[in-house]
DNA sequence: CTGAAAGCGCTTACAG
DNA sequence: CTGAAAGCGCTTACAG
């Protein structure tokens, strides 16, 4: 591997270290005659700066977290997480910065990994998925005073940077929907209610209903785990209380409901409207094809490294984001009648 | 956060900041007495090491890379990823690693990856998923004599470290089962040949016949992308040519095999059978279930880390191994005679 | 077993 | 615009 240093290169180039240092740094106070120079013998060497004496002097590793807790079981059977960590890999590769990545497995392993993130001089700052209620490795960050960016809202919001998307509008507005092309009986399977996440696309629901005077059955709410299968065992069980529309938290539950109801003998639309939420494109296709709210995920990433550069470089005052989604109507819902 | 230095740790413990250095890494030549001393001072003031300074002086910086090539379209599509990602940063962890990720997106990409990759001083190691045919990183990583492990046989497997799984054995076998079994025209959908690992699965399907004195129809052999559409394209096409059994290169693709056999009232696995790969936890369940090729992932990171590590630590001499894979049958396949 | 000192490779006032 | 020097927080021979 490479081993020369600033020395060597200040040599080479007949000035002084800090002279080679201002160069890389692209620091104004260079001449262009001497930084040509320096500039063809670093090009001719190949020499990079040491990054960890460079993280030492500046104390900025330009490296940040992403954490994302509790999730081992369903990390790689739910599609959001590829998708979130591409989204903020990409971001944070724009951004200069080196993406780590840290996975909590079980309870224990949350301390572990909170000793590891908090090391001095290691990360610059950290994103945190929004886990359960359990989790309290995001109070723990924020008591440190570490640079954070919650992603997606967390139990308590005082005084801590979270972007999340519009859950409670996006539902509600969904429901709306669905009461306006003629739907009675709204069934809900929600994501898990130790997340805020399931909490609060619940609560868009029950906003919903109440905004059109629908009524409250609990025969027609389940809570499932954002899962397939849980999907398929929350859609047996509601037909059995003859809903004619289902709104489901993500669209992967929405394929297992589907999956019952063909079981079953019915038919999405005709017997049953589904909607889902999520859009990532990592479905196979199902038909009929989902109505959904879409994530934007791009955006999502790129908001949430914005805050945490702000956080990070200039100490940035508090952030609480909400993105907006987007309905999208496909063929799992159907028109029954027009108001 | 933490601004401690082991000269304060030094002062409130009244001894050197050598001493405390030593019992920070835990070297024998400490009293008993003192070291019990020191311990409880660091403990009480929650000191910890500066990450960088560290690095610098012992040029370790204890993070290792995870390079994931060209992948940026089917990153989120394929759940080979979120499964790879768990299982190496599991075993980062257990080999108290701290692992970045790296996305390469497109070929400029490559370029800036690669520079940060390598940058003196950042990373001690790196695992790079074995690419296409054009990804020249590896090759690049190689001549910088920066620690190495490919995941999956490279294309030049000349003096680099890799780990793979028996890919052609474990798909030999399978075309040996299908035959065994009373198919005569087994066709496959492959992955993309300009993957080893697409290669390979192509490879064991052409030696499984050749084996059984099969002859080979190019019309029974389809290359796909291992994504579920590919599959049912794939799907479509080949049952043109009749056969009455398939062997798709990944599990997603079975799926879209299933899904246009369906589509043709064609039934699964009484007309045509289907043998799969990866048997991932990730799928929605299918009716049939899979038969398929179990990868075994856990290991796959760990001996991944065990290499890398043996390599960062100990110069470590060339590993190149493969892993055994689990052939699965479940309901996608069906004895028509026995031999 | 313990401490004083050198040094890892950089950045950044400071002086000119 | 340029350089000499101090210092970031550690580890590790070296001497005792």
């Amino acid at each position: 591997m490479n081993r020369l240093n600033l020395e060597d290169i200040a040599k080479k180039s007949g000035v002084s270290r800090s002279t080679v240092s201002r160069v890389v740094n692209n620091h104004p106070n260079v001449s262009k005659k001497v930084r040509d120079r320096v500039l063809k013998v670093i090009d001719q060497t190949g020499y990079q700066p040491h990054a960890a004496a460079r993280a030492l002097v500046s104390n900025k590793s330009m490296v940040c977290g992403l954490i994302l807790p509790r999730t081992v079981d369903s990390f790689f059977k739910d599609p959001y997480f590829p998708a979130l960590i591409q989204s903020i890999a990409k971001s944070c590769g724009e951004n200069d910065y080196t993406l780590s990545l840290f996975l909590i497995g079980s309870e224990d392993n949350e301390d572990v990994i909170f000793n590891r993130v908090t090391r001095r001089g290691f990360l610059d700052g950290v994103l945190v998925q929004s886990g359960n209620i359990a989790d309290r490795i995001i109070d723990k960050i924020i008591k440190i005073g570490m640079p954070l960016v919650v992603l997606g809202r967390p139990f308590n919001t005082d005084g801590v940077n979270f972007i999340d998307i519009n859950n409670v509008e996006a539902v509600e507005s969904a429901i709306s929907y669905l009461v306006k092309t003629g739907h009675k009986r709204i069934a809900t399977i929600t994501g898990p209610l130790v997340t805020t996440v399931g909490i609060d696309r619940k609560q868009g629901y029950l906003q919903g209903l109440m905004k059109n005077d629908l009524p409250v059955d609990n025969h027609l709410i389940y809570e499932g785990d954002f899962l397939e299968k849980s999907g398929y065992e929350g859609g047996l069980e509601l037909i059995k209380h003859k809903p004619d529309a289902i709104f489901v938290a993500s669209d992967r539950m929405a394929l297992g409901v589907i999956r019952a109801m063909n079981e079953r003998g019915l038919s999405v639309p005709d017997d049953v409207s589904i909607i889902g939420f999520d859009d990532f494109p990592v479905q196979p296709p199902s038909v009929p094809f989902l109505t959904t709210i879409h994530q934007p995920l791009l955006e999502f990433g790129n908001k949430a490294m914005e805050i945490l550069v702000d956080a990070i470089e200039n100490g940035g005052e508090l952030h609480q984001a909400y993105l907006p989604t987007e309905f999208v109507v496909r063929t799992s819902t159907k028109v029954r009648i027009l108001e």
